[in-house]
DNA sequence: GTGAAAGCGCTAACAA
DNA sequence: TTGTTAGCGCTTTCAC
């Protein structure tokens, strides 16, 4: 990488009157400033970011800390994320918790020695189950920023950006009642993080409400072969007539495994579940879907992060939290 | 942060003796050290990232530029990308090209400022489409080294970890051809990149040797309803009796419609596809796939930069290509 | 055993 | 209009 000093010296000025030159200050005389860009553009000159940042003690750089890449919905986050943080100059640095608090305290740690000017996360398993917090507490003490998406730990003061988790699985199950739907089961593979169980509630609050009703749990852990697990469950339980699923690849079993049962979907068995539109795909019939939409969530998580970023006294209060609307999508796995 | 200034002035050594003692120089006196690093341990003093970057001249980050990241098999390799990195203490920048050139181009120009060492990379659908390469050449003579994955460009001198896209499916439709099936039909959604090319030549080739055959291909756009494609297909070839699948979707659809038109999967019809485990849980019976060992991939990938990057000179030549062989992971979908 | 000083690449206040 | 200098945080050579 050719620097200032470099060119400085071919164009025989000093280094200061290239850097003003580049940055079209006014104390230059205009040919200087063409002689200086001309040769700039010739060497391919970039200002190093390195240098910009220690200058300016500030990185332009978010870390970015999710808790599994290879779940479809934290991967759409991230593709939020990182496109609305390009527009604003920033870059992202992704750190992989892989649901272990361990990991995530690390890359916290790593992280907070300049590399990055804040950081945007979603909350790995673990550290929910143990409800430790104190590594974000810690971070944000250090001057650094989070915010945090889907899921959040309540007792940290900190911009958030959520789901109305409890109320989409509320309304898709009074839904399924009012259609007079009787025995509506809940299948999930995350009863044990904060928007599975929020899932769950708006699930069970519905079915209470019925009065008649009872709720009908299948709770899928870490490991089981789901279609075997889905499949016991439909032998069990067999008059189910509705799915509520709070997890993409349940809801996508559950019709597929109905259909191989000589099940009308959505006749006789009507499924809806939180997923995407791309894995909607792979049940036939196609699943109806809550979603969540992804790259919103990624995108005003940026913006947060970005505005408290900028804003000129570095706020430390005044957090907010912005909950981001599911929507329905309905396709043939419902009436 | 605290800098070792901070901590200087506060025992009142100089900055000099603050940074040596941390480094364990013997050229300090033990209790000097003692003192130094118990007021660092106090205020959790970590070296400023930047400040060392500036100063080594290296980053010990790594430039990730993906396609897509909603691609389950790219998710994976970053994961294991990232997961590699860690290892050697690097961290990693991820940009999505989001299969655009001039993404990938302003990604990589971006990039090679200083803020990376090196770039690990896949090509994007358009750079292959249009055969652009010049920005990858230009990334190198810059002195960043670069490592391509999966889609490569041939003709762009550097390392490179690929899969055996050919052999896999030629082995594959070569399985069929023993079994007895007479009609094995190739289904695509990615004919345009290069391993979507392999991969139909592997299938075309096996067809073509069995000379009593003819190759029948679905081609997959996008934005096509895939399920209603694959119906239309399905219905005006009848006697299909097997189909080998360039991507996971395709597979997963062509059971599930199979299943749908009441023919018996595997008997009647056999599937066999590129896909990762997770994604042929969404078949029902589960496709058999062709696994491509996608984090095997990026720890692959991360190797080799980071040994170039790590070898006392800066060797330019002596490029390798890693070919990471798939593996049949046999499900129900075949017999 | 400790400190002063230079330098990585850049910007900006101040001097000329 | 241009140049000099200091300084961001750190390591390292050289002097004391």
């Amino acid at each position: 990488m050719v620097t200032l000093k470099q060119l400085a010296k071919e164009l025989n000025v000093s280094i200061s009157t290239v850097s003003k030159a580049l940055n079209d200050s006014k104390e230059i005389g205009e040919d200087t400033i063409k002689r200086v860009k001309e040769l700039a553009k010739l060497y391919n000159y970039k200002p190093n970011k390195v240098a910009l940042s220690l200058k300016q003690n500030k990185t332009k750089t978010i870390g970015v800390i999710i808790p599994d890449i290879l779940n479809h919905f934290l991967a759409k986050v991230l593709f939020g994320i990182e496109r609305e943080a390009n527009k604003f100059g920033y870059n992202i640095i992704t750190c992989i918790s892989n649901e272990s608090l361990e990991k995530e305290k690390e890359s916290l740690q790593l992280l907070a020695n300049g590399s990055v000017d804040g950081f945007i996360l979603s909350v790995a398993q673990e550290s929910q189950i143990k409800n430790e917090i104190d590594h974000f507490k810690d971070t944000i003490a250090e001057g650094l920023p989070i915010v945090m998406f889907d899921r959040v730990a309540h007792d940290v003061m900190c911009d958030k950006v959520i789901v109305d988790d409890f109320q989409a699985t509320y309304n898709a199950t009074k839904g399924f009642i009012k259609e007079g739907r009787k025995r509506i089961a809940f299948i999930t593979k995350i009863d044990d993080i904060s928007v599975g169980k929020l899932r769950e509630q708006g699930y069970t609050k519905a079915i209470l409400e019925a009065q008649t009703m009872t709720p009908i749990y299948l709770r899928l852990k870490k490991g089981d072969d789901i279609q075997q697990k889905v499949k016991q469950f439909y032998k069990k339980h067999k008059q189910i007539d509705g799915v509520v699923s709070a997890d993409s690849t349940s809801g996508v079993v559950a019709i597929n495994m109905a259909v191989n049962f000589k099940r009308k979907v959505p006749k006789e068995i009507s499924v809806v579940g939180f997923s995407s539109k791309s894995v909607s795909n792979h049940a036939t019939p196609k699943l109806t879907i809550i979603r969540q939409h992804a790259k919103k969530i990624g995108a005003k998580a940026a913006q947060m992060l970005i505005k408290r970023l900028e804003s000129k006294d570095g706020i430390t209060n005044n957090y907010a939290t912005k909950i981001v609307k599911t929507s329905l999508v309905k396709n043939k796995s419902t009436l």
